[in-house]
DNA sequence: CGTCGCGCAATGGTTACCTCA
DNA sequence: ACTGAGGTAACCATTGCGCGA
């Protein structure tokens, strides 16, 4: 079960670590992980863990301008406890709705308001936008965990005058937009891997080349000044011992 | 004033783990 | 000790609403 992520997260296996803390910092372990020891930092995107990273990442935030409100009030969410579950055993999992009659903030005199609540419930789920406010609190929870154990989404959703379901929600999609950033660094970084490679290996091509062409020369060895290209590993700059055989002649 | 595209809240399904009979 | 059922909590893909362009 161990949640290593030892290679390239890439590939993002489909592991999921259940009962796991997972942390801010379990994304940073996560991205050091990934780091190949010769790229300069500079050359590394923004990490998860930098501050930066959220603003980067959502710069448009959640946009709204108005206190937002969900007129469905159908049925409460009797469980308050258990979200997702249970459900598979009852016809229809969670139909539940989540009605934020509760929420002061979330009584928008909705501008849907043509429909009867009936009509909501029956057959169309509503849509709230969260507000800013509600947002930046949200924000600022998963900004220390990324998830929430039972009481902390319930205070949060008591806090927030949402349901706990709702709170369940939010933090599953922030999670999954944060994963989706992530994979989207990802290949940027390969992306740079790659090119580095690239380059290096066009580079390499040459200099084989013109050790050919010497090599053709009648005094070449007399003349031959220690090759230190050779010897150093262009990109991580350390000796590369007995480098891999190059084949100067046929 | 439509409509189109995008962001994201919400839904449904799956899986892993735990508890208990 | 083993097993199967039920519950819980995480993940994912998808849906569809709200809203700005």
């Amino acid at each position: 079960m161990g949640d290593t992520d030892l290679g390239l997260s890439l590939s993002f296996p489909h592991h999921h670590h259940h009962h796991l803390p997972t942390t801010s910092a379990h994304a940073a372990l996560r991205l050091n992980l990934m780091m190949p020891p010769c790229l300069h930092p500079s050359q590394l995107p923004l990490a998860p863990s930098d501050p930066n990273y959220k603003a980067q990442a959502f710069p448009c935030g959640i946009d709204v301008n108005r206190p937002p409100s969900v007129s469905e009030e159908c049925e409460d969410d009797a469980g308050v406890s258990s979200p997702n579950s249970t459900m598979s055993t009852i016809s229809g999992k969670r139909s539940e709705r989540e009605s934020n009659a509760e929420d002061p903030e979330n009584e928008r005199a909705s501008s849907r308001g043509a429909m009867s609540d009936e009509d909501d419930c029956e057959n169309s789920r509503k849509k709230l936008r969260l507000s800013k406010d509600q947002s930046a609190v949200l924000e600022g929870s998963f900004r220390e965990h990324n998830t929430l154990n039972p009481k902390q989404k319930l205070a949060l959703a008591k806090q927030l005058g949402l349901r706990p379901r709702q709170v369940e929600v939010w933090f599953q999609n922030r999670r999954a937009r944060t994963k989706l950033k992530q994979t989207e660094v990802d290949c940027e970084f390969l992306k740079r891997c790659y090119e580095n490679l690239t380059e290096e290996n066009r580079r390499l091509h040459k200099e084989v080349q013109e050790l050919r062409a010497l090599k053709l020369s009648p005094h070449f060895f007399m003349r031959m000044s220690p090759p230190t290209t050779l010897t150093m590993c262009p990109s991580c700059q350390r000796d590369s011992g007995p480098s891999p055989r190059i084949a100067l002649g046929p």
